[in-house]
RNA sequence: GGCGAUAUAGCCAAGUGGUAAGGCACGAGUCUGCAAAACUCUGAUCCCCGGUUCGAAUCCGGGUGUCGCCUCCA
């Protein structure tokens, strides 16, 4: 079956065809691992996670790297501004490769809460420097690039064509309107490379040109070279890359190999919060952390990014995550009953489900289309096994670990009080005593714990 | 000012020419001492106006609303 994917370097979707038919080569932007990771960023990773599993789905192998982000990205696009591992370092009082540690380690954390099929390359920055000075070097022997007092720049004017992805007018942009004019660049559009370290900068390496270190896009150039060659299948990132990341990306290696690196550009749309932007200034950045404090697992925050495709916008709202939330425990129930079920399904009625489902996701990824088809199998009235097998197989794709369901399970510590309140109104139920028993729920309730009598027994839960 | 996206039931949303997937909530029911949970059932003619067409949520024109980017951001 044909995967089609929709490809923002041609703003049109096409059948996909990779270079290498025995492997597909991604790669993939990372973070910048000088905070915690928010939810916006993770459905980006989502995306890829899901992007992954359905190439995997259709039989191919994959070669993939990520990066990882831990020097160069400037607080401002007219590298004017702070280096950000710097800022945060300072901040808390940490060194740079400190702060780069203790984030990485967080977001692979959540990355893992989030069941991601992970890149088989991740590599750091910091540990491709000469790698990217090898490219600024190349890069200026091309005469794409020149020096000046502040470091190397890359020349947009030299390209046969600057933006390639989007569709601005640079004559209709207002140079300088919001940043500020650097006299010394010969194109308002043309970006650092290389960056001259000031006395007091503490990440910096040795060059041509003094103590210096890369300028944030570089990175991302350099790596996938090292890792994929100079060209490869597919780039993903988030829509905020493709004006000026993916640009300067594509400008750079152009500069250097002369051509763009990759086949196939494909952006994952913004999460909104509450219909709008996420901000510092809003309070609502939220993490898998905040998520949890309001007991919502990672895997049903993954379950509501399925509830939209990945081009267009999502609205977050606790609301409508929290109803995700719900829906993840009914599809492990469902999952569930069909495991031990006994109905014998045929073939047929299998094949018709697999291929709905597999023409969903071949449609560049449209993950909310193929849960309808999740769902009605979830919801098939005879329960069989086959059905359970059909559901781990759209598993493989969805990557919500409905196998291991049980692990999910909420296991509560009951405190002793509590425990002795239960015990108490298992007595007296026992006893027909219903005011009583009651009664006892209630004072149970008043210390955040809800009781519900089932078959098995009575199940505690945490009141959230 | 430039670029772009979007407008579908209470909410989140799929669907790009043939009379509207799915999830959640609400309501009803089964079950239960009651409740909860679980399970089943139930709902929309698709922002407005005009046009093309045998036929449009789906194409075209106009309008209105919302949102994003153009500055760091997934």
């Amino acid at each position: 079956m044909k995967v089609q994917l929709y490809n923002t370097l041609t703003h049109s979707k096409e059948e996909f065809k990779p270079i290498d038919p025995n492997e597909v080569r991604i790669y993939s932007c990372g973070p910048t691992v000088y905070s915690y990771a928010h939810i916006g960023n993770f459905r980006t990773y989502v995306f890829m996670d899901s992007l992954r599993r359905i190439l995997k789905y259709n039989g191919y192998n994959l070669k993939h790297v990520m990066n990882i982000t831990d020097v160069g990205h400037l607080t401002s696009d007219a590298d004017t501004g702070e280096d950000k591992m710097e800022k945060a370092a300072k901040k808390e009082g940490k060194n740079p490769y400190e702060i780069a540690e203790f984030y990485t380690k967080a977001f692979m954390d959540d990355m893992h809460k989030l069941n991601i099929d992970m890149p088989n390359i991740i590599s750091k920055a910091t540990d491709n420097i000469p790698e990217m000075l090898e490219m600024v070097k190349e890069i200026i022997k091309n005469g794409y690039a020149y020096e000046t007092s502040k470091g190397i720049y890359f020349d947009v004017s030299k390209l046969d064509k600057y933006p390639v992805l989007s569709n601005n007018k640079l004559e209709g942009q207002e140079a300088g309107a919001r940043i500020e004019v650097d006299p010394e660049k010969r194109n308002p559009y043309d970006f650092a490379i290389w960056i001259k370290a000031p006395e007091n900068h503490m990440m910096k390496w040795d060059s041509p040109w003094g103590p210096s270190y890369p300028g944030w896009h570089l990175e991302c150039s350099a790596m996938s070279r090292k890792f994929l060659g100079p060209k490869f299948d597919i780039h993903t990132g988030g829509v905020d890359h493709i004006p000026i990341h993916h640009e300067n990306e594509i400008a750079q290696s152009k500069g250097a190999t002369g051509q763009i690196p990759a086949n196939y550009w494909m952006h994952c749309e913004f999460l909104l919060i509450d219909g709008g932007k996420m901000s510092k200034s809003l309070g609502n950045i939220y993490t898998l952390k905040t998520l949890a404090e309001n007991g919502i697992e990672p895997l049903a925050y993954k379950l509501f990014c399925f509830s939209s495709h990945y081009r267009n916008k999502l609205n977050f709202t606790f609301e409508g995550v929290k109803s995700y939330q719900k829906a993840l425990e009914r599809l492990r129930n469902g999952y569930e009953k069909h495991l031990t079920g006994t109905a014998t399904v045929q073939e047929s009625k299998l094949k018709e489900y697999e291929n709905k489902f597999h023409e969903a996701i071949n449609d560049d990824l449209n993950i909310p289309l193929a849960m309808s088809t999740v769902w009605e199998v979830i919801r098939e009235e005879n329960k069989s096994v086959q059905y359970a097998k059909l559901i781990e197989k759209f598993d493989e794709v969805l990557g919500l670990d409905l196998k291991n369901y049980k692990k999910y399970q909420t296991k509560v510590d009951v405190p002793e009080e509590v425990q002795k309140l239960v015990e108490k109104r298992t007595l007296a139920r026992k006893e027909k005593n219903w005011a009583e028993s009651d009664k006892l729920r209630d004072e149970i309730k008043n210390l955040g714990y809800s009781v519900k009598d089932t078959a098995n027994g009575v199940e505690i839960e945490k009141i959230l």
